[in-house]
DNA sequence: CGGGAAGTTGAAGAGCGTCAAAAGTAGTGG
DNA sequence: CCACTACTTTTGACGCTCTTCAACTTCCCG
């Protein structure tokens, strides 16, 4: 068990009884990897599922396991990161409500995952999955839909990590969870950071040092308001995606 | 059309009546999209086809351009790569026999495409390709597994960007051209390389100048041997691996 | 053989990393 | 409510790796 304890103390966004076998009503389905299954189907889909509970920095699971389930994230956040032997870390994404953990194994998870937050998780078993998603095209399209974006989202990524200065990499981090809250139909006005420094700087090639040096300066420039250093205001979003060269 | 010229006297590695509208007889089928197609619809597949040359050098796709076209790589390679718009350019990845260029697309290239050699594809119009697979899921879950594949490839090369010194770079593409070539069934001693160090540099996030201060500290190390610039050989495997930091 | 491109090597400089310390923040208990 | 502790973030000084700029060498094709 990774998350045992009862935590009544902490707010829950979603609790036990609102996930366990009932796809129907879950809030992530639209943008999961489950939006590619029938309505008629939810419940069959449902049956596979086990709802998990995780707390702020719980492991879900860990590069180089057995990989025997995949999952959903129904509410919370999660980073997933790849280790060199020597401890070195590379953060390759942080994962919201609705995304999927499960594209990129094979027989071994090939990185691992820790909730930034409170999370919940829905857990399938591989092998049912798999069996469910074969016999369902429409799933089996939605999963490749979702590795394409990914993909693509990957060699931004790449972009980003090879050809980028560290101001530039700090606002287009920045600019891609301003997107992201957008999507979400939110406003992205402000932003609420999830992840430490040292997330972010695993997850932008630099150190924290350069990282809190980027946002200082970006800050300097007028370009962002730290309210405190997890709340980041963008009073003119053009400017922010000028740094961040735009495309990306 | 972007391969015009008539070019006898390069040596091509498929004519093109080997290639034209004969599925069956691919050399790279095994290896491609098109292996998730059953063998009874392999005519029907190379209806949709369209065989294509490039000479070396010849743009294929151009980042930003309506996504009007799929392609398999049936034989030589190529480099896909993003500019920012300064003109710095991150080269995402190196494709061979076999590689599939449209996981990624959405209703524009998100990539250029350049051939490295004289090169051949099959090209397929996007919305019959489409509607070929959208009937035969065992073609969906084909191109889901490659995406995924490049998924998981993408992730090792943002370990690469993010936390590897420049030796570790250079070490880590050695040994995964090495990989690629045992894979494909021939040694893995000596290694000849299709991209110039440009191309190596774009890809690695680093300059010229230290790609080939590397490839250099390397030799001097006896850990690669230069018959050419572009024909390294690699006497003792375990020693680059050990360099490549494993993990990639 | 000659000219242009690609690759290698050298010297100097910049950006980011490392090390160190201060400032801010959160949680705990008196 | 405030003091104490532990941790995260910020800031400063310095050093190192990689980049930049430049010259030289090698390779290739006419």
């Amino acid at each position: 068990m990774l998350a045992t304890a009862t935590h009544e103390s902490r707010p829950m966004h979603v609790t036990r009884a609102d996930v366990s076998h009932n796809c129907r009503s879950c809030p992530a389905r639209a943008r999961s990897a489950c939006a590619g299954a029938a309505a008629d189907e939810l419940d069959r889909l449902a049956g596979l599922v086990t709802p998990q509970q995780l707390m702020q920095g719980d492991t879900l699971i860990e590069e180089g396991d057995e990989a025997t389930h995949v999952f959903t994230i129904t509410a919370g956040s999660m980073k997933i990161y790849k280790l060199l032997p020597d401890g070195r870390r590379q953060v390759t994404g942080f994962l919201f409500q609705g995304d999927f953990l499960g594209l990129a194994f094979n027989d071994c998870y090939t990185y691992s995952a820790e909730a930034l937050t409170d999370t919940t998780v829905c857990r399938f078993a591989r092998p049912a999955f798999e069996s469910f998603v074969e016999d369902r095209p429409a799933m089996e399209r939605r999963l490749r839909i979702m590795a394409s974006n990914e993909l693509a989202a990957a060699q931004d990524q790449m972009v980003l990590l090879g050809r980028k200065t560290a101001q530039e990499r700090v606002a287009s981090f920045l600019l891609s969870l301003v997107y992201r809250q957008e999507r979400l139909g939110r406003e992205g006005k402000a932003i609420r950071l999830t992840m430490t420094r040292n997330d972010i700087a695993d997850y932008l090639g630099l150190t924290i040092e350069t990282v809190s040096r980027s946002f200082s300066a970006l800050r300097g420039l007028g370009i962002i308001e730290l309210d405190s250093s997890t709340l980041v205001r963008i009073p003119n979003r053009a400017r922010l995606a000028a740094i961040a060269e735009i495309a990306s």
